[in-house]
DNA sequence: TTGTACGCGTTATCAA
DNA sequence: TTGATAACGCGTACAA
């Protein structure tokens, strides 16, 4: 077990000076073509390589991205993830991840293990808590510290810095476009409590569609589901409230859901009651996932580009981490949402 | 904009050595409770945080753990990483991902970026390119340097290290012998060509419960697919040959799929051949993922327990990097399936 | 009780 | 052409 193999051992071995052995290795000018070469073959033989940790103390920059989400067992976040990779590496970064697991402790704690040096800079999306408790303050002191950082998806306003967002607005109008020039009269929407910003986004979206379309809003027809039912467990109570906000409402002809467990689970409700679709209710969704595709029918869906999201983030704060100018003006990347029709609407 | 505060600052403004600091906020009794006090006063102030790339030169350890994954756009893996990362996190390791997106080159590079100082050791799952090609040496050199590596799920006999893997082999054949017990007297099995040791040890399994239940193996029954059809583009490439296996099997009442994409698929294409699920054909897939769940019917399924891989992977490395002892002597911890029943069965 | 010196691995500057 | 020295930030053995 041959230990990695360092500058001054090479020195050493070929009784030489570090800082020759350092010069010849990276080919200066200044070393004879004899000792380089003969460095430079020892280095080879024992494959030598810079210690990364030694060069990011000394260049006090780490290339290395530092990641925060709140679940990673998701398909938005994930592709989010690999768009991100793909960029960095391509651009000599790696990339650590932190999970917030929605919580804002942990989401507080993950990135001051990560600022302190370990990191050049974060990408990241806000957890739900800390989206209810409006406490940004980890944010703007890492700011602060001189850490850049580059927020997608779940931003908030009040933080100076550049984001990356879905044009979760226009996303929806042109779902709700699409259900009413399908024919749709009465449709529903299936959203999240307000404080998930996309949630609210969205769910403006819908009432804008329709009322440029100068069709009535009814209250009934919109379901906000508490965002803890995402999470497995309580599939039952989604499909019970989705169930009740169909009896009621014996007319519904058009559901928008803001995401794909909703989309998917409001079909199967419908099934249930034997409605048919896309005959007698057509849906759409809101996602980038996999789901959709292989449903029953095949969901037509608002798609998000998360890749495409993740390597426009990645660029941004490789940007500002490159370039010198220190003047600060951030800016906000919106991609474009495409709508991808599947077998759900007509 | 302040920077992050170091020692060397704080000792300037207070006007005493360096190791001063260090002592006093280290709660040395070396120190007078004074100047101990003054000291951790102002680093509080400044919120001084010690820098960990300083720490990592210094100790020799980065505390961060490498993960090497073929892609991270899978549940089964991203699950692995959510299992990781939350031993990880709970025993103060940060994860740093790289993908190999299925390359062996990409592999090589990933490792060795990472082995250069930035991790401890690895957690990786082979990629199918390096599978093909059975070159290994990268595996064998970090292990030589020292950088302990641990393997999980696609995993290769020739390497000596810890490893985590599915009981592939036993979760087939609870399926397969499910499917028996459920009444199939000819059951197919769509699985992935033999270089995949997954794909080949569950169809193994497969082989192995049919002939202790008296049943013989027909070639026929056995569709090999061609592994860049996982990808989406070619998902009607893979319809057709499950309905070129369905139809020129008409007696197949049971499907085993080693994956959830081509059990569901497969499911599709029998519904379109008029065969209804689970009354006609059965079928049983194999995965963690979420499509299973969401099907129609729902997929009966055996589960890897994906997550509970990456907690024990995590575990495995971590205890083989903090405990001193020199003695190797690696283990291969088998990861139990479960047979998840669901509607796609009787 | 405090400070000096050293080392972790590297590179840049300056001296020989 | 080569080497010594300093610096990145930290912790610690040893000296004062």
């Amino acid at each position: 077990m041959k230990r990695k193999i360092t500058l001054k051992q090479i020195a050493r071995e070929l009784d030489v000076s570090i800082s020759t052995v350092s010069k010849a290795l990276r080919n200066s000018n200044e070393i004879s073509e004899d000792t380089r070469q003969k460095v430079q073959a020892f280095a080879k033989l024992y494959n030598y390589r810079p210690n990364n940790i030694a060069l990011s103390l000394k260049n006090r920059k780490t290339k290395t991205i530092g990641i925060i989400i709140p679940e990673i067992v998701h398909h938005f976040f994930s592709k989010v993830i690999r768009g991100i990779e793909l960029v960095a590496n391509k651009r000599g970064y790696n990339v650590i991840v932190g999970l917030s697991n929605e919580s804002f402790s942990k989401e507080v704690i993950n990135m001051e293990m990560l600022a302190n040096g370990s990191i050049d800079g974060f990408i990241l999306s806000i957890s739900k808590e800390t989206l209810q408790q409006q406490d940004y303050h980890h944010f703007t002191e890492t700011i602060n510290q001189g850490m850049p950082i580059v927020m997608f998806d779940r931003v908030v306003n009040e933080i100076q810095c550049d984001k990356v967002i879905v044009d979760d607005l226009n996303g929806s109008k042109k779902a709700v476009f699409k259900l009413i020039e399908k024919g749709c009269k009465n449709i529903a929407i299936i959203t999240t409590k307000d404080y998930v910003s996309v949630g609210k986004l969205r769910t403006q979206g819908y009432l804008e569609a329709l009322e440029e379309k100068q069709i009535k809003a009814k209250g009934s027809l919109i379901l906000k589901v508490d965002d803890a039912l995402v999470s497995d467990d309580h599939l039952e109570v989604l499909e019970k409230d989705i169930e009740t906000l169909f009896t009621a409402n014996k007319n519904i002809d058009g559901v928008f859901a803001v995401n794909e467990i909703y989309a998917i689970t409001a079909m199967k409700v419908a099934r249930k009651l034997n409605l048919r679709v896309p005959e007698d209710v057509q849906f759409i969704g809101f996602t980038d996932g996999v789901l959709s595709k292989h449903a029953t029918p095949t969901l037509t869906t608002v798609s998000q580009h998360a890749q495409q999201m993740g390597e426009k983030a990645a660029d941004l704060l490789i940007d500002n981490l490159e370039i010198e100018e220190e003047e600060e003006h951030y800016q906000t990347v919106v991609i474009e949402t495409e709508l991808i029709e599947r077998d759900s609407t007509k």
